[in-house]
RNA sequence: GUGGGUGUAGCUCAGCUGGUAGAGCGCUGGAUUGUGGUUCCAGUGGCCGAGGGUUCGAAUCCCUCCACCCACCCCA
């Protein structure tokens, strides 16, 4: 038997609906906030991702799908979107356009990961992007659109976490720091963070090791050696969501893994989804136009929201598309008839289904399965009369019409 | 890449110390020539993850492999 691949699968009914009034939601939410969708390229030149992601991050060392096209030129399936996003802003200078460009996203991405609860290899994200503003209040409003999208998808009991990560011109010297106090404190970590203190040092401050916490509690934090921009930036933004009344967890050892973050991080976290409870990640990304080569800056902040951990934590909160109107026909006539009724009905944006090749208790059986909110039998006596018995599924009621007023009934009834 | 768990019907699972398969649910039909949800009856269903070994005989014991799940790493 031929299978779905290790780490893709098959999204089937009903649940399908839900990732579609998830994707609704969020364009809903994202035009609201005057934001235009831009759709690229799922394959990318490697070197996109390696410049634009970071050339040492896990991503870019082992999780990619890249292979060699037949010219010899190497491609990648994208494992993320905020690069390509950059890489169109910049291609057709979108700097060009008046004001600030306002961009979102939704699709899938591929990482080639072992596969667990909330991690598949391919992965869908719903994400945005505003490029052409160092302001904090372009944070700020970034942030609120999260929640609104988050809420707005009917999301409880999330968290939202948020830490500067400093600049290119303060960081440096907060990494020096931070591997100077490592080096001292290093043999009593666990192994993971050992190797970290060479690999990547941030990383140590996102150890779960319970033993661990208490050094790493008094290791520098990078919100006590930003400098002065960077500070108040992360000032503003604050206060820019206490203003909106968005409650929000200020955490110094918040660190992203990819490269290009800057000042504003944040991240949704959610319990319920097992290990990967991160929901969303995003942040501020100042310098990653010219890491990929352009000559214009393209300062810029966004985030995106891992659809398939997002409808994991919804699923059961979101009811399916229900069938209006099922039609048991009896015979040809009836079929003709109720095909008739079926494309008037449809017409009008209703959903119809005809039966006609079962008893009428086994059509009224599968209209109860399916889900149906009404349901009819049309044989010789309704085409005789003209009259239809429709019956609402759910309360019970029966009521008889006229073929021409059926549409009205469901409509109202909807 | 590393650990742990699980693989028997479409789904959830029973099958003790070896005697070549069961239940519930589902699906199809009937009881009930044209009105669902309850009941009852019947039918449909499986190279017992794959290969090899032990044995007169293996779903069951042994070995190898594979797949899926969970976790680590890391991230959405």
């Amino acid at each position: 038997m031929i299978r779905a691949v290790k780490g893709t699968r098959d999204l089937l009914p009903p649940s399908t609906s839900v990732w579609n009034h998830v994707e609704a939601v969020a364009r809903g939410v994202f035009r609201s906030y005057n934001y235009h969708e831009i759709r690229t390229p799922l394959l990318e030149e490697t070197q996109l991702f390696a410049r634009g992601v970071g050339e040492e991050t896990d991503i870019v060392t082992k999780e990619m799908y890249t292979f060699e096209d037949r010219d010899g030129s190497s491609l990648t399936l994208r494992p993320e979107a905020t690069a390509s996003v950059m890489r169109a802003y910049i291609e057709h200078r979108l700097d060009q356009r008046p004001g600030m460009q306002k961009l979102y996203y939704m699709g899938p991405m591929f990482r080639r990961e072992r596969p667990q609860k909330g991690r598949y290899r391919q992965f869908f994200q719903i994400g945005a992007e505003a490029i052409g503003s160092e302001s904090p209040v372009v944070d700020a409003e970034v942030i609120e659109m999260v929640v609104d999208l988050l809420e707005g998808v009917g999301l409880e009991g999330f968290t939202l976490l948020l830490n500067s990560v400093g600049d290119s011109k303060c960081r440096p010297a907060y990494i020096s720091q931070l591997r100077e106090a490592l080096a001292k404190v290093a043999p009593n970590l666990c192994e993971d963070c050992q190797r970290r203190v060479i690999t990547n040092p941030l990383r140590v401050l996102d150890c779960k090791v319970a033993e661990d916490q208490p050094i790493i509690d008094k290791l520098p934090s990078i919100l006590d050696h930003l400098d002065e921009a960077c500070r108040q930036h992360f000032e503003t933004v604050q206060q820019l969501l206490r203003d909106r009344k968005i409650p929000f967890e200020v955490r110094p050892r918040l660190v992203r893994g990819l490269d290009y973050y800057m000042r504003t991080t944040f991240e949704v976290v959610h319990g319920a989804l097992g290990a990967q409870n991160s929901v969303l990640g995003g942040g501020r990304y100042d310098g990653l136009a010219e890491a990929i080569g352009s000559k214009v800056a393209a300062p810029g902040i966004g985030f995106s929201i891992g659809e398939d951990r997002l409808v994991m934590t919804v699923e059961n909160a979101v009811k399916g598309e229900a069938l209006d109107l099922l039609i048991a026909a009896l015979g040809e006539a009836a079929l003709k008839r109720s095909a008739e009724l079926a494309r008037g009905l449809r017409s009008l944006g209703l959903s119809v289904e005809i039966v006609s090749d079962r008893r009428p208790k086994r059509a009224l059986e599968l209209a109860d399965k399916s889900g149906a909110r009404f349901a009819a039998i049309v044989g010789d006596e309704e085409l005789l009369s003209g009259i239809v018995g429709v019956k609402n599924m759910r309360t019970d009621e029966y009521v008889s019409v006229a073929f021409e007023n059926i549409a009205e009934g469901l409509r109202s009834n909807k």
